[in-house]
DNA sequence: CTGGATCCCGCGGGATACTG
DNA sequence: CAGTATCCCGCGGGATCCAG
């Protein structure tokens, strides 16, 4: 019954691979499929290009994301989720699924 | 089916609620049970109790974490998850299962 | 024991301008 | 379109010292 030494093992190293506060919002967007640079631009709204290369490297260094270039007149480049990167979907899931649960901020935290 | 709406709802507000690359950590080890003060600094290893004491009063806010006082002689403290916070036991879970698939950062990233 | 006060630093990130 | 380069900033966090 989930051993106590399981989610400890790993936890640090998702926050590691999954740092700052773009990092899973990106990812999350790439949980819908393969998408441009400029896509990822409009899904993020707020998101600097700076930023937005700077995650999708690392990603691709951590080999979570994918980065396809096709030689074309007007640029085109584009970024998958890995297998490994497939597999934050639980973990995004999870997040999910416990956020619906807290009250919102401004709703009396009462309970 | 997992409504492709549900999990970017939370997502963000996860994200808010767990800022920081300690605040996972402490959530972590809470859900051992409840911690004083300096159980928890003994179970972070390198973490400040400046830090230590921010991400706390921040838990408290939001209502994830309990402070109990006993004005005893020797003061102690007690932190423990509320309800709330212990529902992060599944997000933790999740984020342990999908690091332990991540191969080694050291065996051969190469690629 | 618990933890507040200060000072300093690194890094993620924003803005803007410019190129292949 | 897809970045890259530069500069600046806020915030999380470390270190240290001190107080209830």
């Amino acid at each position: 019954m989930t051993d106590p030494c399981f989610p400890e093992c790993g936890v640090a190293r998702f926050l590691t691979l999954l740092n700052g506060p773009w990092a899973t919002l990106i990812v999350r967007e790439l949980l819908h499929g393969p998408h441009r640079f400029n896509q990822l631009r409009e899904a993020l709204p707020g998101i600097s290009p700076h930023t937005l290369t700077s995650r999708l490297r690392q990603f691709e260094r951590h080999g979570i994301v994918t980065r396809t270039t096709y030689a074309e007149i007007p640029p085109r480049v584009e970024y998958a989720l890995t297998p490994l990167g497939e597999g934050l979907r639980e973990v995004l899931e999870a997040m999910g699924t416990w956020a619906m649960a807290v009250p919102d901020p401004e709703s009396g935290v009462t309970a």
